[in-house]
DNA sequence: CTTGACCTTGCCCGGGGGGCAAGCTTGACA
DNA sequence: TGTCAAGCTTGCCCCCCGGGCAAGGTCAAG
């Protein structure tokens, strides 16, 4: 088989099987007379394995460690389950952060008239910095 | 004032300035006889106002478009208003994403012994995409 | 044989920077 | 006055995770 139908059936891009050949993420593929590289149902199995790891968010890096666990036998269940948490709380760590700018911005957009006048909360927001300068500074 | 009291100034780096205006997000900066780009009062409220859009979260594209409201002394907060409201959006739809792949992951997570042994869900499911292989798939 | 689809490599682009090198300028101190 | 460290300049390469395009080789069907 070749790349392109390796990739419709993984679901990744033929240039994404390149790339992670490149980087070392699998092995080099097989090659025909011609050049072409060819992929076994073992290929396709890593290749499947890749991108649903890459659809759950892991990185490439975390992708190459389960990649190894997979394929070693003596693996622990532990250290499959380590990597995962630390994956979801990395997950949790960027949900609060966005979580914490959006409820920044909504409460300005709360209080923002969105109307025809210049005059906006958000804007102001951006200039000073969230000082009060409406009332007084003395 | 130089590009160093500035980037200390505004909180952004020496280089990320310089990046900028190399992509036109700002104007290039006024320079002294001796090449060295120096620095107005107004070119760093420009800057903290890079700084600020930047930390809640907007891309440089959107931080284009409100320095550009900003500026604008015609800008209706309607408009600004409709930016911030994207731009919430944008940060909803990524921050579901993200707690949906924790679900999944906690799912997985919560199945899995962790112990010394081998088996574990988590590869099984990369392994398989979620078919069911443990009862009888005749 | 031609045509079109597929494969190969290589390069540039994005966002949003970090880091390093080589060379100039500046300011402080001996 | 010389020297030396900071600071500034530009340029280049690096990271992740690809997309897109170009030039050229190959394969299969008509």
């Amino acid at each position: 088989m070749n790349i392109g139908q390796a990739a419709k059936h993984s679901g990744l891009s033929a240039k994404m099987i390149r790339h992670y050949e490149a980087i070392g993420l699998i092995a080099p593929a097989g090659r025909g007379a011609n050049g072409y590289r060819h992929y076994t149902e073992a290929d396709l199995q890593r290749l499947a394995f890749i991108r649903r790891s890459r659809d759950l968010g892991f990185s490439l890096a975390e992708v190459g460690r389960l990649l190894g666990l997979w394929e070693n036998s003596q693996r622990t269940s532990a250290e499959v389950k380590a990597l995962a948490c630390a994956h979801i709380e990395a997950l949790e760590r960027r949900i609060d952060e966005l979580a914490s700018l959006r409820d920044t911005l909504r409460n300005l957009v709360d209080h923002c008239r969105g109307d025809e006048r210049p005059d906006c909360p958000i804007i102001r927001e951006l200039e000073t910095g969230g000082q009060r300068t409406d009332r007084c500074p003395s």
